[in-house]
DNA sequence: CGTCATTTTGAGGTATTTCAACGAAGGTGG
DNA sequence: CCACCTTCGTTGAAATACCTCAAAATGACG
């Protein structure tokens, strides 16, 4: 299949959560800044489109953006959800592979391609955090094809909040987890119907597991239950 | 959801196909032999298991392998099957994501991972190409989500086949495809029951869209039909 | 050539999908 | 600031497709 897999463990796990600036030294950030623009944007705001000719890459720097796919059948797949830290602009044959959108107010930094890549070349210190940044998505596209393969609905949301749970809570072990996208975004990432969606978290809810506070925000009441039904099943 | 992405679209096709040894200059392809060892293994021999400490990445030479991960429930999900030039070895917190196991006779080679990052911590050229590569395995990876997203046995089988086309067959129009792996783990890796991938190979063969000859071999009879099933639905 | 694993085929059960309608929420303009 | 409108989320009922369990057939291997 061509899924490749590099593993460089031991730093990987450090940039996960603090997004990637940690890592840098000063100079290399500076020397990051000055090759890229920021952007605030409003919610619904494109980023790009997939099949545009891809010219640069972005770092989601504040809110949440997702990388989403309209599929011939009219579907829509959504690919990932950009947090503060991460790196997007996947593309392939020059075009942008997704189209990213924002969700919520955010912030992102453009780095043109060329001048990334002429850094990149020269700067290897720099390209092998990028390195651990790719290794690092890979690792949850592998994730999230797990909870794809889970047949029960409520088997996936669990999996899923617990996903948003390790990215976007400071502590994992918080069990207030933020869910800033909407149901349908949910439905198109899990690979569910938006009504399945819905029934599930009801079903999760009625059992005591867990407990929306409005519609973006879960608490984990039950948190053994939760960790068994998230767990790897 | 932390899955970044990142795009260096120019390069990356050429990379898919060949092998990265194509993208080495003499000297880098010297450096990395210096540092490898390589095996042979037969059928069924297990080159790493999973939760074991990461010391190496891996090469595939030759052959086929799977990367699988045996489930607390007890179900085993293949992440992704190896041929030649795919690089393999996907760590997280220094101990492998997988297990990798041979599935016809193959070749490997073996890089100690200190080494080889001491390697692509001063040649960012070389880092460069694993970078390449690990950023085709993210969309390799991508592109079982959207396989996996599909709801009919026969839509995910046609695309498996696509994607075993465009990996293993020299030309990606051959429509005479390889298929050396076993039923099981095909529907450990497209999400069905082994029972489900006779029934749809067996649907598609009636309907005259592909035809198997022997278990290991599938052609491809009406590629019109075949092509659209396949397309990403 | 015989044994064992893999693959195929059959029948019933179950979960999600779909289609449809209702209710809630958010955004806009008056 | 309120009312309307549009979008999003929830709930209900029937249909479809896959899963599970079980058994037969085929293929692989010594």
């Amino acid at each position: 299949m061509g899924l490749s897999m590099l593993g460089i463990p031991f730093v990987a796990n450090a940039i996960s959560g603090t997004g990637m600036t940690r890592l840098l030294t000063d100079k290399q950030r500076h020397e990051l800044e000055s090759l890229s623009t920021r952007s605030d944007v409003p919610p619904r705001r494109v980023v790009y489109r997939e099949g545009t000719e891809s010219t640069s890459i972005f770092i989601c720097r504040k809110g949440a953006f997702k990388a989403f796919r309209d599929l011939p059948s009219g579907t829509r797949r959504v690919a990932s959800f950009l947090f503060p830290g991460d790196v997007f602009g996947l593309a392939e044959n020059g075009r942008y592979v997704n189209t990213v959108q924002a969700i919520t107010d955010g912030r992102y930094n453009r780095i043109p391609l060329d001048s990334l890549t002429a850094v990149l070349r020269h700067d290897a210190e720099l390209q092998f955090v990028f390195l651990l940044k790719v290794t690092h998505a890979l690792r949850e596209s592998q994730r999230r094809a797990i909870l794809l393969g889970r047949r029960s609905a409520t088997g996936r949301i669990a999996m899923f909040l617990k996903m948003l749970q390790r990215t976007i809570a400071a502590s994992p072990s918080v069990d207030v987890i933020p869910v800033p996208m909407s149901r349908a975004d949910i439905a198109n990432y899990v690979g569910l119907s938006a009504e399945a969606i819905s029934r599930a978290t009801a079903q999760l809810t009625r059992e005591g597991i867990i407990k929306f506070q409005g519609l973006h925000t879960v608490r984990i009441v039950d948190r053994h239950r939760f960790r068994s039904l998230a767990a790897d099943i």
